[in-house]
DNA sequence: TATGAATGAGTATTCATTCAT
DNA sequence: TATGAATGAATACTCATTCAT
């Protein structure tokens, strides 16, 4: 997530606007959204309040921007990943296990897009068709390109599964992140997910 | 206000303390938690908005209230519900399309367990463990007894998939639920779900 | 102004919002509108600063009601007096010596009138057909009425001199409020604004 | 900025200070003082904000520059023409005209000058001594020149008068200027004030 | 001089909560 | 119990002003 993993101290500064969206990631992830204040992130961000309405129009915009961002790098990320193997299966175990992964390495961000994204009808509705709708779409390619290659079962709807299977994965992370004392691995996670739906859809 | 003065207690008009809980449900799901106000839960619930507050501590208190009041209704329905059938199967059924009918019965509610509880951290965080988590035992009971029966697979972890199960479950209930325009029925769902992971789980 | 001024300590409290606008009244004349606090004037109104926006919708409409509320309390007093005499120059006479007078036992009104008032050109155009052109026209009708019978000039145009007079009479009347010593009384200037004007008018 | 770096200081352009103080007076007139903000007159400058720091020590200073650059101005303009003629009556109507001519050539400024400078008691308490008391006493002196000569009345107080009359020519003025479609021209105003204030003063 | 990004003090407004009736 | 007027703490956002370049 750190742009600025480089440890190349004088030109560090990451640009302004990527601070101020770790910060509101960090900040909101811990915090809640409506239970964070401008100046929380301000004082995280090490800027001024004003500062922050310099690059963001305002609190929601801020909360929008690190959704768009942050769902483009993972359509990126998920897309090039996925594109290494061939056979549908595989495509769907990459997907799986990429996504615990990203959550893993990204919990606060995993946990902002998940639970504070939700919180409002108004956020869903409007990204469902968009950066959201985007990334389920890449579920859904890979359950049509198995059913079309006669791998999948062809009574699965990809349209509605798409998001079902999503949110399996999602969900399943969401609650290996927040559990304080992790009784299992992720990948043991990605295998059990992998196995229950491969097995399911898998002629 | 009350002109007919006798001790009426138990009357027709529902006990205040569910008129309220009906109202916030009703105002927290189509504005959100955050944005609605207690004055707006008064004025639905058509009480003075200090009587709000001789029945819940607080506006979380609230909340809290909508949320374990209705996961005792989700889980005593649901159990009666499974007991009804012997097999693992048609039990994994009954829960997935009783839950699936339960969201579409009740959608102001299920909005508000599912996205407004979420919000904030602390609330999953403390109610892994109570209402919630019985509930997602319901599942984890369900797989555990296939396991033990031999009909589902041993290599499935009840412990890692109840709660995925229950995701993919609930996530699919509320796409259907915010979708504008439906475009399938929940029982086309429910029958989706239940041959995916049927399939995906029986030995 | 106040119209508490019965000392029925008991019964006092006046009317908060009341209350309010002389409080705001007199800080708004003190500090200017854009200098003063809600908090400056909940401070003086003696209620917090909540209970203001009971009152009034915002900033903007408790200065409005002001003007609106001491508007028409001059309008009454002005055509009331008025109608006591008969001939345009007493009537004129009147009127001058009546807003003078208005001014000086409601200097803070006068003052918030006047100067504030005007600093946005907004609140002038929409009011000058409203509160403020009903006003005016009570000098415009003394000279329609002058000149119809025959004592004033023709060639004198009310629509034109309506506010010009106004202006002149008021004008003198916050020349004098805002000297600090009084080097004339306002009596002294109302008859040589009727010895002008009567004089510049009358055929 | 400027790539012909020859030193030619006082170019084309006009002053830097005057082109702030230009747009600054049309930035005022729309949209009131306290409702422009820096960056307002910066834009319409075409200079950047922290420019006008070098030519004014904070935005009160820029008003009131504006205030004394423009009635020097009109001091000038009006001393200069009225010594033209010799009698009072006519210095009186010249100053009448001339006055309602500068508004109309000066719309801006006029709006900045009666509205906005008046809503900071602060600056009519302190400016009334100063360049604004100096314009006033050119009617004053128009007025005392004429009582010395026989012409105008012994019973007018010039002291007193000396503003109503610059009052009421300016209120005009502005009613004028304010006037969204004009009824009449500014030339019939001046005729109008002139044959009111020369009837009701001259003996 | 000139810039404009950064600052952070200042404020209108909202709203959960209280309490006198 | 029930009310709803009153409270005042809390906060997003603005904007005059500064300062490194």
């Amino acid at each position: 997530m750190n742009t600025h993993s480089k440890s190349e101290k004088a030109e560090a500064k990451p640009d302004k606007a990527v601070r101020i969206k770790d910060a509101a990631t960090r900040v909101f992830a811990n915090k809640g959204f409506y239970n964070s204040t401008i100046a929380d992130v301000a004082k995280v961000a090490e800027v001024a309040e004003g500062t922050i309405y310099l690059y963001f129009k305002n609190k929601d915009d801020l909360l929008i921007s690190i959704f768009e961002g942050s769902m483009d790098f993972f359509i990126q990320q998920v897309t090039q990943e996925i594109a290494t193997v061939k056979n549908p299966e595989d495509k769907l175990k990459k997907f799986i296990s990429l996504h615990l992964r990203l959550v893993q390495e990204n919990p606060d961000l995993a946990q902002v897009l998940q639970i504070e994204l939700r919180q409002s009808t108004k956020f869903m509705k409007e990204y469902e068709g968009g950066k959201f709708g985007d990334y389920l779409n890449v579920v859904r390619n890979i359950l049509e390109e198995g059913r079309e290659q006669g791998v999948f079962r062809k009574d699965i709807e990809p349209r509605i599964l798409r998001r079902t299977i999503f949110g399996a994965v999602d969900e399943m992370a969401l609650d290996w992140l927040l559990m304080p004392k992790k009784k299992y691995t992720l990948e043991a996670c990605a295998e059990q997910l992998s196995a229950l739906f491969l097995k399911g859809i898998i002629n």
